[in-house]
DNA sequence: CAGAATCACTTGTCCGAACAAGTCGATGAC
DNA sequence: GTCATCGACTTGTTCGGACAAGTGATTCTG
């Protein structure tokens, strides 16, 4: 947390947290923030643009900027993985692994990871639970490079981000996901213990190392009620886009 | 359009899809672009910083920015208004109001809409179509303040936003998403011509004005295949978020 | 009294500059 | 040949200034 205008961020966050800017209310003048924080106005308004991508604030020209919530959003590390998500929740994780393959890669895996079709790549499908209910059933296809990584993993490991980023320093740094809900095939409804045709939650997503370099996409399907996604958009930011029919 | 950095911006989108940029390759430097555009490096910083918030190219200190992907996402205006939405994708949209009334508000209501318990709100329940085929099933409880532009559209109005900006200029400026997949209940399923216990993608959205103030909380439901959301995100900035299901 | 004009204030845009921090290929030592 | 060092290059951070554009309350006008 070196940069001073992520610093700012963070107060104005818990400031809104602790009622300081009530929900609804105005948040203090770009020129008053630089005078207490004793910064120019382009740091302050970098910190500002944090909380307006969050969907915390909402701005408009001329007029003071606006609290619009309080919910807090979750690292991309609690987002990406399950394990540290429970944690922050106070919940128990588990996973295991119960198939485990290298195939060569279809059309769809060589167009997601920008690979060639038919080179080697891992598929992975894993089962996870919290506080013992098996939750999510998660299809993981990881590309050729990072299949040895993956391999050497124990089959109970709660946390796979956190034991790549362990062993090989690997960091997961920007995801696509695609969400949308199926009903349960025979394979789902048996592995989650749920019945056949009930509705599932599905996450198609593709991540990326922060060179932009694919590293793995997968397909996560979460039993109904068991978790649910939020995402917050305005007019200027716009992160989420609708998507006709199959893909 | 006016903003020099929105027409950069846009001018790198459409570079980017026409394969000028490929996918995974190098964009220009920021000094490069600058010089290309004549202007300063600060507002080239906006355009890129534009792209980078949509997922589009990712970006490291010292290395040269990366291009993602080259998905187009939809604008604002077009993932607030179905039909709008359906009309940039060269189908048609149909709509329906099936049942509105007034009711004093519930507990539910008053915060979300952020007015006191029992004031007076305005619940629509309307079908929504695509290409003929019911798609969608929209349950919205409208603030008192915006009843009566609502009451006075035509049942068959296929774009509400698009009326009631028309009518009294009214612009939905930001939105909250919860998203999760429910089984199609007895109404849902006879409305929606789908069978009892189908898969269902649910939205559970607030949408404010400019100003910050509630204008309407809803509950869409889209029918299985028809529909899916997109978005992107990266370890700088998240607009994603998992939550724990509560039915 | 209702509506229009005014004006102080606030956010948006853009510039130019300087330094810090990180990357990546080339160079040189072992 | 391999590895560490180096240095050019690129992005990140921060400053200070200037003007444009929009808002909202006050004042003025008919």
């Amino acid at each position: 947390m070196a940069a001073r205008h992520e610093e700012i961020a963070e107060e104005l966050r818990q400031a809104i947290d602790r009622g300081e800017y009530p929900v609804g209310g105005p948040l203090p003048t770009e020129t008053e923030l630089s005078a207490r924080y004793a910064v120019s106005r382009g740091t302050v308004r970098q910190a500002v643009a944090a909380l307006t991508a969050e969907g915390r604030i909402g701005s408009r020209q001329g007029a003071r900027r606006v609290v619009l919530g309080n919910r807090r959003s979750q690292s991309f590390a609690e987002l990406r993985s399950f394990a540290q998500w429970a944690a922050a929740m106070g919940r128990t994780a588990t996973g295991r692994v119960l198939e485990q393959h290298r195939r060569p890669a279809t059309a769809e895996d060589a167009e997601k990871l920008q690979i060639k079709r038919g080179d080697e790549v891992l598929q992975v499908l894993r089962v996870r639970g919290l506080d013992g209910d098996p939750v999510l059933l998660e299809r993981n296809v990881y590309a050729a490079w990072m299949a040895d990584s993956v391999e050497r993993l124990p089959a109970e490991c709660v946390s796979v981000v956190q034991a790549l980023y362990e062993d090989i320093g690997m960091v997961f740094a920007y995801g696509e996901h695609v969400i949308d809900a199926v009903a349960a095939g025979a394979e789902d409804a048996r592995l989650l213990g749920i019945r056949r045709g009930s509705p599932l939650l599905r996450i198609r997503r593709v991540t990326t190392t922060p060179a932009g370099r694919p590293i793995e996409w997968s397909d996560d399907r979460y039993v109904s009620g068991t978790v649910s996604f939020t995402v917050a958009n305005s007019i200027g930011s716009n992160p989420l886009a609708r998507q006709a029919g199959q893909a």
